[in-house]
DNA sequence: GCCGGTTCCTGACGGGGTATCAGATACGCG
DNA sequence: CGCGTATCTGATACCCCGTCAGGAACCGGC
């Protein structure tokens, strides 16, 4: 898996060949084949264990704020550990967006759970400020907004937008959003 | 090309073969080396099929809306027409966002093209309205969150966000993002 | 120290996809 | 009909996949 994970930083996930990995690891084929039945199962473990180990975290980067005293500065930070987050465990986050998209139950079960914590957050946040519009919506499509804007950070910088301005930009979406807050 | 749409609606990227797409084309694997080196270049050449063709009608779906008289009708024309344009080019646009997260400038240039027209427009509505932020930065956050979530439609419907209620926050989004209403 | 059991690893191999090329086939035109 | 051109394909070498039988390392009991 740690294998994997280096390959994946730097070879696209249809390229990414058992042979290559053992070889990485230092081990034969054979080898990589007891422990999974193909390089789709490899990643199903590594995103499993993502999101066990970050579930929690990624839900109290949310509560863990003073969004009353200080709205702007908490929708600040939450934007900034958002892709914070998503910029460290990249290889692995993408794989599983990736997977999700094209329909794949058992990375989308992986990924909504992973993203459960923070969405469930924001939306308790959004209904006990009586936002307008509906809260489970509102909360799915910032996380994904969130999601979204990190994996395409690179595109968008190149484009000319630094990572300050975005995550401001995103802090502000945030703050309008969940919090009703101009 | 056809023959590799068609395959995309139920095949994943990886798994994409040349002997499939000659099998479903009618023809031999041979003969689709005459038209392209590999299933990515093929992939490159829709893309930008896709992209020369779609610039236009793309940013028209935001110039052609009457932005002072009705502002919250155009708000969600836009939502509802890009999801339904995401809709109906889904595997393409896929595989597009997938090899621009990846990192790949070719597909990354078409990509940025191809929204560059919807973006362009959003900024200059952004930027004439004096909405607080920048419009740049706005503009694109706005069109990533719409391809964010037209392709990850069907895992928030299943996660209980109508299309209807998912079109509605959008709409809400970009009112208050690029328009600056409440 | 030896031994049997258990666990882990790997060389070898059939099956199938990739990419190439020489040769076959179809087509347009005088 | 005959010739040049464009298009297609069978055959082939190579590589990766996935499996199995057999080998190496480890470990507790005697």
């Amino acid at each position: 898996m740690d294998a994997t994970g280096v390959l994946l930083e730097t070879v696209a996930y249809r390229d990414l060949k058992v042979v290559d990995i053992a070889r990485e690891a230092g081990t034969s084929p054979a080898t990589f084949y007891q422990y999974f039945p193909d390089v789709e199962a490899a990643m199903l473990a590594m995103a499993a264990d993502l999101g066990e180990a970050w579930h929690d975290d990624l839900s109290k980067l949310i509560t863990n704020r003073d969004w009353e005293g200080d709205p702007d500065g908490s929708a600040h930070r939450v934007a900034d550990g958002m892709l914070e987050f998503w910029t460290r465990h990249k290889p692995v986050l993408r794989v599983l967006d990736m997977a999700s998209m094209e329909g794949d139950l058992r990375f989308r079960d992986i990924r909504t759970n992973l993203l459960a914590g923070a969405t469930e957050a924001l939306m308790g946040l959004a209904a006990k400020r009586e936002t307008p519009g509906d809260p489970r919506a509102s909360a799915g499509v910032v996380v994904g907004m969130l999601a979204h804007v990190a994996n395409h950070q690179h595109g968008l910088e190149r484009w000319g937008v630094s990572h300050d301005l975005l995550v401001e930009t995103v802090a502000g979406i945030i703050r309008r959003t969940i919090l009703g807050v101009a």
